[in-house]
DNA sequence: GGCCTACTGTTCATATATGAATGACCCGCC
DNA sequence: GGCGGGTCATTCATATATGAACAGTAGGCC
């Protein structure tokens, strides 16, 4: 997504709200995890590696994150050579690929989800100003 | 972003809502571009050089778009591939390359504007349930 | 046992984004 | 009139994302 205001509409300002919103709550994150050298992805991809607490199959990690396999196989690629994850074979099926955690991974990753939580900390305040029951009925509208 | 629920903490699943909304919205925008050949940043682009009513240097448009020259110049060349944008050289500064949208680019840039109008009519009934006020005031405490 | 279907990860082409480096150019100041 | 600093678009390297095409493998069914 571009970052500019795009929908001047008058009835629909309020995407544009959600969108800046959400755009400036990204960014913060980003700026956050950016300190520890990860990436959103990558804090991404190694937190579902460690909520797992075992070696996730590529397919398997697609799935939780959302997104098409060759993406992780791009990402897993970068995260290996910041020796943060490894391939490990699955001798059950050799089609698979697992992507394990290395110390280094487990260390990096409570160390962006300390990160993502004092970036959240910082937003609480003003977020809390927010009616989550309407945001999550709207959500839910539109899902 | 990944797509993902990244923030399972107690006091920001409101920051989870959030993403998650404006990652909905997008999509909704996408589908509703791709309909007339257009992504959202080609419709962006487009749609300042349709407002400003004049060719715009590519610094410029940047600007106006928030991001910097280098996409301008890779979107650009996307544009003039599909016809809707020209190059035009600026006699005054020869430094200059303005982006001056084609007759095509003026008809899609209209057949967009309609797809984003229908896609906000369709959330208007869900959106407007939203306070926009404290969504103003919680991008406006952020930025 | 062999076939067919379905699934695996990879590769490729593409789109989008950033930022550093580059060469061309403008302008104010001397 | 030229010089130096700032601005312009482009190029390159990189990161992220998608989807199509591919080869290898699993597994059910005959």
């Amino acid at each position: 997504m571009t970052q500019e205001e795009l929908y001047p509409s008058e009835t629909s300002r309020v995407t544009a709200v959600l969108l800046q919103l959400a755009r400036i709550i990204e960014r913060r994150l980003e700026e956050g995890l950016e300190k520890v050298d990860l990436s959103v992805p990558k804090y991404s991809a190694i937190k579902h590696l460690a909520l797992a607490g075992e070696p996730l199959a590529f397919s398997d990690l697609a799935s939780r994150m959302v997104c098409v396999r060759s993406n992780i196989t791009q990402l897993m690629g970068r995260l290996e050579a910041d020796g943060l994850v490894q391939r490990v074979e699955d001798p059950k099926d050799r089609r698979c690929v697992r992507a394990a955690l290395t110390p280094l991974g487990k260390e990096r990753h409570a160390a962006g989800a300390e990160r993502v939580r004092q970036v959240q900390a910082e937003m609480a305040e003003t977020l809390c100003g927010l009616d989550y029951e309407a945001l999550e009925k709207a959500l839910a509208a539109l899902k």
